[in-house]
DNA sequence: CAGTGAGCGAGCTTCCGCTTGACTT
């Protein structure tokens, strides 16, 4: 017999909870979720007030086990699942599927993991909230709608395999939609001036124009009139400022950070974060909370007077303000802030001094700055020269942590500035002109996208970076480096009277780690807007949720508002797979000047692809793959003329010929009937003899290299460097290598024992051959001709 | 895995949020 049983999500926290609660308690953990809508059809009755047909999943199925044995011999169940909306319903699935008896079974809620907190909770326990249940069920019915009945319409109209819902199809949208604005934007230039003057005590003092002037005629116009003028300090003010610390991490503001700090990504930031958690270090990484409980700011503030002193604490409750947060958890926070930093791999120390920096920061006094703005005159001139400067009176928590921004500007303006004072005049040693440009708006980041999905409220901290692995996945997106451009840009220099112009030469539009959308995203995008623009509106999100509150409320029934929304968008479904036409993004983009038959760009079977002539002419058309870095958009007539040059023979080595192509997989060569990849970096319409050479001698080295030793015993054993490791091959099957083994060093007999005690993966070689691809067919009997604004031409038409 | 852009037309794909391993070459 058990006293008691308390269940709560993860196991990590169970075992905090257990050491707090004491023998007569046993705590288990449900995993998250338990069950889910069956994946047969939609998993929902519509017919019958939208019933959800729920289903203990697979990988469930034993943890469901166990915790049904357990409660059953329990006296007491407390379900003890997060203080949410998704953990209010695994509550009532736990509640339903252990098949528990109201009168032994307990809710229970807490969001900070001490012992006081976990000992109050227990002593005021409350029913199951029925109405958060079932704004859950609206949630989860409202996103299995939407995403069943919008991906099979993809299906059909644009691709195979395909998906929508209403937070990746947004997020897609706002991708799309930067970069359109981006490629729209006109850059327009003017010149930024700056001087640098001699105080009459010899110091330097560096100044700029309080506007920029547009053209260069007038910058030169300017310099002239400099040439005469008197410059004569007519203001020095000086303004105290302060600075305040950012609150603790959200799940979202650790990936921001980390991303620009660190330079993780978004996935990489949460398995790192993971394994901290998992270690004890950090509390729950998955939190939209800038809260910290009241027996972590005590920990704090210890710390902060040990290392730093009284006058650097200043103790502070944060407010979270995003939209929609559920505050189930406390802050992103160290479990210790005795340890500033910790043992463990690179990655792991690195996300953990953040997280302890940020934290302990956010209890620390503001930091004190003085401002100074000289305003400096110009005899024969209306407009100002004006020198600011910022000193650091008191570093408060910049002692310890600088928050990163996305849109760091130039500094060159801050620090220290020599004494001067009102009407004093100074001597010009150089006055500067430089050329310079509008920036179009920023691309995406993952982090940054992130920001902007949370402050859209849509989203929520678990989903963050399963989000931006989907939309990559799909092939929507694509994270990426892409060169930028040279710009020339003019420098005028006013010295000793005199204006020298010169002509330089700058990079622009060079991009790293950013997200572009692709061709099939873009195509996917158009087709949504075109004809579900409400549900992927940046504001769908927030007005259904202010209805999942109501209900939450007790103030409206869940099937009812399912029903409200989902009549009319059936409809629209239905209407649009009848209606609709075929959206593949065909453009037409020039004559083949050889054939006389149009050229047109569309997404094929196999992704985005250039065709010469159309099926209904006698010839059959010509095809050809777009390469990377070619769009649909924006592909010329030239270009795609080029694309058909391929196969093309480059050479013979060892006397075989060399060709090039581009398959499925990508640019590849061709040799002795091998295959080579070509890298990221090549051109296969422009790759030489020499550097093909170079491509298959660097990939039989690799070859040689995977094979780390064989054994004369038995050939069938193999030990061999993997992506993940070295591992042994054997009979079809593959052994991990204990970590503690050195492989090169392994013997007949090791291996042998490696083999009979591990649990042998499957290789992938042995798969079944894959069916050839397949296409749908084209449902619409007619085709409406239809035209969005952004395809230049308009759908084929019959 | 590797030159396709279909045919008779099965049978499959897909959502968002909660949680970790198991698994991959």
């Amino acid at each position: 017999m058990i006293d008691n049983l308390v269940i709560v999500e993860s196991p990590a926290k169970a075992k905090t909870i257990e050491k707090f609660l004491g023998k007569d308690f046993i705590v288990k953990s449900s995993f998250g979720h338990i069950r889910d809508l069956s994946k047969k059809n939609l998993g929902i009755d519509i017919e019958n007030n939208y019933t959800p047909d729920y289903i203990v999943s697979d990988d469930k199925k034993s943890i469901v086990k166990e915790l049904k044995d357990l409660a059953k011999k329990a006296t007491t169940v407390w379900l003890a699942s997060d203080e949410d909306r998704e953990g209010e319903a695994i509550a009532w699935h736990l509640y339903k599927v252990l098949e528990l008896k109201p009168e032994k079974t307990k809710r229970i809620v807490f969001h900070e993991i001490t012992k006081d907190a976990i000992q109050n909770a227990i002593k005021t326990p409350r029913n199951i909230d029925e109405n958060l249940v079932n704004a859950q069920q609206a949630r989860r019915i409202l996103d299995r709608l939407v995403g069943f009945e919008l991906s099979p319409i993809l299906w059909k109209k644009v691709k195979p395999s395909l998906s929508a819902g209403r937070v990746q199809s947004v997020a897609v949208r706002i991708l799309v939609e930067r970069e359109r604005e981006i490629m729209s934007f006109k850059s327009e230039s003017s010149f930024k001036l700056s001087a640098l003057f001699k105080t009459h005590k010899g110091d330097d003092l560096k100044a700029e124009l309080e506007d920029k002037i547009k053209f260069q005629k007038e910058t030169i116009d300017f310099l002239n009139k400099c040439k005469e003028s008197t410059f004569k300090i007519s203001d020095v003010a000086k303004k105290p400022g302060k600075k305040s610390p950012a609150p603790p991490f959200t799940t979202s503001t650790l990936q921001q950070e980390a991303s620009r700090k660190l330079g993780f990504s978004v996935a990489q930031t949460m398995a790192v974060a993971q394994r901290l958690y998992e270690a004890g270090r950090i509390t729950y990484m998955r939190t939209d909370s800038v809260n910290l409980s009241t027996l972590a700011i005590g920990a704090a503030k210890k710390e902060i007077l040990k290392e730093y002193g009284e006058k650097y604490l200043q103790t502070r409750n944060f407010k979270t303000k995003t939209k929609g947060a559920q505050e189930a958890h406390e802050a992103i926070r160290p479990t210790f802030f005795g340890q500033s930093t910790i043992s463990g791999t690179d990655q792991e120390r690195r996300l953990y001094e953040l997280i302890w920096k940020r934290t302990v920061a956010s209890q620390m006094s503001d930091a004190i700055l003085e401002k100074t703005t000289i305003t400096i005159d110009i005899s024969n001139y209306n407009k100002k020269f004006i020198a600011s400067g910022e000193v650091l009176k008191f570093d408060g928590f910049l002692k310890v942590y600088f928050e990163s921004f996305d849109d760091e500007g130039d500094e060159d303006m801050k620090g220290l500035l020599p004494s001067v004072n009102v009407n004093e005049e100074l001597k010009y040693q150089l006055i500067n002109a430089t050329q310079r440009f509008t920036h179009y708006p920023p691309r995406y980041t993952e982090a940054s996208l992130v920001k902007k999905l949370e402050e859209l409220g849509i989203g929520r901290p678990s989903t963050y970076a399963p989000t931006i692995s989907t939309i990559q996945n799909r092939g929507y997106v694509i994270k990426e480096e892409r060169p930028g451009v040279d710009r020339e840009y003019v420098v005028l220099n006013l010295q000793n009277n005199k204006i020298i112009e010169e002509t330089k030469t700058e990079i622009t539009g060079a991009e790293k780690n950013k997200l572009f959308p692709n061709d099939i995203g873009i195509v996917v995008n158009d087709f949504l807007v075109d004809h579900f623009d409400e549900i992927i509106s940046y504001n769908f999100t927030a007005s259904v949720e202010e209805e999942f509150d109501e209900i939450a409320d007790g103030k409206m029934i869940w099937n009812k508002m399912i029903d409200k929304f989902y009549k009319p968008f059936h409809k629209k479904v239905e209407s649009t797979l009848e209606t609709s036409a075929r959206s593949v993004g065909e453009r037409i983009i020039g004559i083949d000047p050889v054939s006389g038959k149009n050229v047109t760009v569309k997404i094929g079977p196999y992704g985005p692809m250039v065709q010469i002539g159309n099926k209904e002419e006698e010839e059959k058309p010509k095809f050809a793959s777009l390469q990377r870095g070619q769009h649909l958009e924006s592909i010329t007539l030239e270009e795609a003329l080029e694309l058909f040059k391929l196969p093309r023979a480059i050479g013979s080595y060892e006397n075989k010929e060399i060709t090039v192509a581009v398959g499925r997989f990508g640019p590849y060569l061709k040799h002795n009937s091998e295959f080579f990849s070509l890298k990221k970096t090549d051109d296969p319409l422009k790759i030489d003899l020499n550097r093909s050479i170079e491509l298959i001698e660097e990939k039989r080295l690799k070859e040689k290299m995977r094979l780390i030793k064989t054994f004369s015993e038995d050939q069938g054993i193999q030990v061999l460097n993997g992506r993940w490791g070295p591992y042994i091959a054997y009979n079809d099957l593959n052994y991990k290598i204990p970590k503690d083994k050195n492989a090169a060093e392994l013997t007949y007999n090791d291996c042998k024992l490696i083999i009979e005690t591990t649990k042998a993966s499957t290789s992938k070689k042995k798969k079944t051959k894959a069916s050839p691809a397949k296409k749908t067919k084209v449902v619409a009997k007619k085709n409406s001709v239809k035209k969005s604004a952004t395809k230049k031409s308009s759908t084929k038409k019959k």
